[in-house]
DNA sequence: ATCAAACAAGACTATTTTAGTCTTGAATAT
DNA sequence: ATATTCAAGACTAAAATAGTCTTGTTTGAT
């Protein structure tokens, strides 16, 4: 029913505990354990992130991730193409990856793409900013070692975005 | 990559079909050859599009169905919702079917609920009758029997809106 | 130079979702 | 009555997604 996937709820998770720590490198293994996730699959996002600059890593010893840029500044669009592709409802749409081989003479035109980037700019104009509750995320005391995603994961699991 | 699933597309492949003959009843059985596709399949389909008001079927000999309303009234959101359910990019959103748990508290607020509505509005704002191309559709003096889905069907199988 | 910490990446498995099929049942015009 | 047509559930198959394991590479610290 036109969701997000794990992995892209996964990536707001990330970046929003790289948000509450913006001095220093947080490594991925604390990032999994504060989301009680396998240090693996949050190293695939971690990836991501970083090839798609919302994120800058450092290897070695004392090395991990930080943002790259502010929160305010990451729409959500932006994270969703970072770990998901181009956003492209169907593959009628110009950018997807596996474009429609029918596309001339199809009778719907290019319409989709009209549809495709209404949807498109309604995730760029929201931010990551905006979409973290600034009263709950930092009006409750919240220890920086065990941010919101872990109180989280202590009630529920992790499946903040989804729990299926 | 927030694509919208098979059956969606079949739905505005069915709906567009119908669209051509606004006349009679149009059978199952008729739709999914012209389609290629199993009657099963696509009187899925039509009971979801029939269920949602969208069509109306008539049973028995000489039944099938027809537009319950005019293309033109009928939006993408519509076609979506009545095929995946209600609009839910997550959990977190009301109207989601297996509500997310963690809402109270979660760090994010209801925030979800703002980009789930901008993208819902988006959906809302296209009708069928803007996707269908009319020019397509009817300039090209295509016979009523097989319209241009078949045509499609011919070329490339019937995966306008998503060829994997 | 060695070692441990930390990211990188690919292969593999498991799970979940989606799509498709089959069968049986009910309605209805002729 | 009977053939046609939608209805619906169970079941199977396929595809997409998520998660894990293993190995490799980089780098700071000793």
């Amino acid at each position: 029913m036109l969701r997000l996937n794990r992995m892209t709820d996964y990536a707001i998770l990330v970046l929003g505990a790289l948000h509450q720590r913006p001095e220093g490198q947080v490594s991925s293994a604390e990032l999994a354990s504060s989301l009680s996730l396998n240090q693996t699959t949050i190293a695939k996002v971690i990836k991501a992130l970083s090839s798609a600059e919302l994120i800058v890593t450092t290897r070695g010893v004392n090395g991990g991730c930080q943002l790259a840029v502010d929160v305010s500044k990451i729409s959500v669009a932006a994270v969703v193409e970072a770990i998901e592709g181009p956003i492209a409802l169907t593959a009628c749409v110009e950018g997807a990856d596996d474009p429609c081989a029918v596309r001339n003479g199809c009778f719907m035109g290019g319409n989709w793409n009209r549809v495709n980037s209404a949807i498109k700019s309604a995730l760029e104009t929201v931010t990551l900013a905006e979409l973290f509750d600034p009263e709950q995320m930092f009006g409750a005391a919240v220890p920086a070692a065990q941010g919101p995603a872990e109180s989280l994961a202590q009630n529920e699991g992790v499946f903040h975005g989804r729990n299926s």
